[in-house]
DNA sequence: GCATTTATGAGGTGCGTACCTCAAAAATTG
DNA sequence: CAATTTTTGAGGTACGCACCTCATAAATGC
């Protein structure tokens, strides 16, 4: 027999088309003994509803923001990508996505820009941005006007978003941690910690979940303080000749953020490449390059495919009011090395 | 604008629907200059066929078939799971998903199920079963009728399967060689090598995977030849007396089956857990709760829900002539340990 | 028990596409 | 040029569901 639809659950619960309608949609006016008739009918006859088909009826499509700071970032720029690879997919679903970019340090223009999203007939917004009262104030008022919100990559746990896609950075900072002790061993040693810049809440958890290993089970090595190098090839390079020459036994470099192009030009200039573990996050096209070469030993990072994917997914639900797959869409946390390198698709 | 729908092509084209049905569907009796017209029109606006609404018309539904050996081993439980999982999603898109178990040694039972698949309606069969002469033919003999065949997890690439689900079992076993090699350090030491059974194909993979990297990489480290447990505990608890009597140095044991509930015991019995390195493949409640109590230092694992809901799509992919979006269906080869462990949805 | 509120039924329309029929137009053949 | 064949158009029905309206039945309040 073929599939039940709804009206196979009508006849059998006894109740008609529209009654059936109004239990599936939510829609008032049906009284509970009813509705337990109809989720009985549903459930002796395996109803599921045809996905594709309700879409199609709605004729309903789903406007999406995605908001992005405007730096320079490989990080920004491959999640950038895999939002544009996942919206044309998502076009054959109804939903249109836009990109936006928001001036990284100036969190008024942000919320000017979601404000005056909010009035236009939105979905739901994917955000990436520092926290702050401005930002969270912004969320609450998007929010209010019925429309979903999710942070993507760097969580806003305090504000009213609805959703977080992206890993637990504490965690992913803790990952590093054990991977940088076990790969230097037992020697007494140092480790350098950089970081183009700590505005972003997911650097600071990185941070204090690197640390809070260290500290627990690798009390041999200690970590420096992080150095700010805000993307400049020269402060890293002044900053990194400064540490070498104090600190002989640096056996490994932490990087916060994504990989620094630099990096790799400075440490062979001053005979340390190869010699120090150099572990950072984000699988981009630089880390890539780095984890191919051999300049770098491990990354940890999250798909950003799946991100994208999830984001939009979590966003449609939401908007749809529907259930969320939590399993399906719970990022994991990828260790990278050069063997498990998995392949671009450029 | 909204989407440009076949009428719109039409109209652009300056031809009726119906030739415009009859260009899409490869239909017999339209000129080759009006073809030309209609995909002129099809491209000036862009236009996308919405799958849904086609399959909703075509009244189709996708009848899958899962088959998996009917071993008691908790990576094919956990697939198993995984699949079921799948299946109740991927039912509201008119896929419908059969679990087939055979016996594991009997490739004949194997191949009579698949012919007598082969003659119901079937759109397309996921497979994991070892390489022989009678799979070959059986999957040529499926194929042949127009049914799709997608491996899981275990790949039989001299077959003519449509595609391959899982990850690179030999770049799987070179994951773990590098993980074993930089836990263990710079001494001089040898590494255990056990396997449940050596008949699926990945197994022999990763062996090969995880020798070539100590060769190249790690050549003060030895690893010992494979040693077949069979899955008995006590032959395990026996081989593992025997080789540490004789073999003092043993700084790691290579896992290439998933976890094996006995090992921890007879390690803690010779005084051995906690010192020697144990690192193996495919993330399940055993090898979860080994990383968790610090029995396992690492599992090489793949994203099983992602796999299933990958064959599921990949199958019906297939089944419309419709092409892969590869970057989605690729699985990576996931590094696990318990600061990285995925949250399990149990 | 009557007025009022609430639940339910019957029926329709449309989403974008597939597929069918029949008639008319256009091209091809002898 | 007539006869034939090929191509095209016009129109309809169906798929499974959402959503709408209006009428009627049932439950509830007083």
């Amino acid at each position: 027999m073929p599939r039940p639809t709804v009206n196979d659950i009508a006849r059998e619960a006894g109740v008609s088309l529209a009654t059936v309608d109004r239990v599936l949609n939510a829609r008032p006016g049906v009284r509970a003994k009813t509705i337990t008739a109809v989720n009985d009918a549903i459930q002796k006859l395996g109803y599921v509803r045809d996905q594709a088909a309700a879409n199609l009826a709605r004729g309903r499509d789903y406007r999406m923001a995605i908001l992005l700071p405007d730096t320079e970032s490989q990080f920004v720029q491959t999640l950038a990508d895999a939002l544009r690879d996942a919206s044309t997919v998502a076009a054959s679903t109804r939903v249109e996505v836009e990109l936006h970019r928001f001036p990284a340090e100036d969190m008024h223009a942000l919320s000017t820009l979601m404000r005056e999203l909010a009035d236009t007939d939105l979905a739901g917004i994917g955000l990436m941005a520092p926290e702050t009262p401005i930002t969270r104030d912004a969320i609450r008022a998007v929010r209010a006007k019925g429309i979903a919100v999710v942070t993507l990559a760097s969580d806003l746990p305090n504000s009213e978003r609805d959703h977080y896609v992206g890993i637990d950075a504490q965690a992913a900072g803790r990952t590093a941690g054990v991977l940088m002790g076990r790969f230097i061993g037992n020697q007494k040693a140092k480790v350098m910690v950089i970081a183009n810049s700590m505005q972003l809440r997911d650097s600071i958890e990185r941070r204090r979940g690197f640390d809070e290993v260290m500290l627990r089970s690798f009390p041999h090595i200690s970590a420096l303080q992080t150095l700010e190098t805000h993307g400049s090839p020269g402060t890293l390079r002044q900053v990194l000749a400064e540490v070498l020459s104090h600190t002989p036994d640096i056996a490994g470099i932490y990087i916060l953020g994504s990989g620094h192009r630099a990096l790799a030009t400075a440490l062979s200039e001053f005979g340390m490449l190869g010699r120090v573990i150099v572990i950072g996050h984000e699988l981009t096209a630089h880390t890539r390059k780095a984890l191919e070469l051999g300049h770098m030993d491990a990354v940890i990072t999250q798909n950003l495919g799946h991100l994208a994917r999830s984001a939009l997914r979590v966003l449609r639900a939401r908007a749809d009011r529907q259930p969320i797959d939590e399993s399906q869409e719970t990022l994991r946390i990828e260790i990278v090395i050069r063997e498990n390198l998995p392949p671009s698709f450029d």
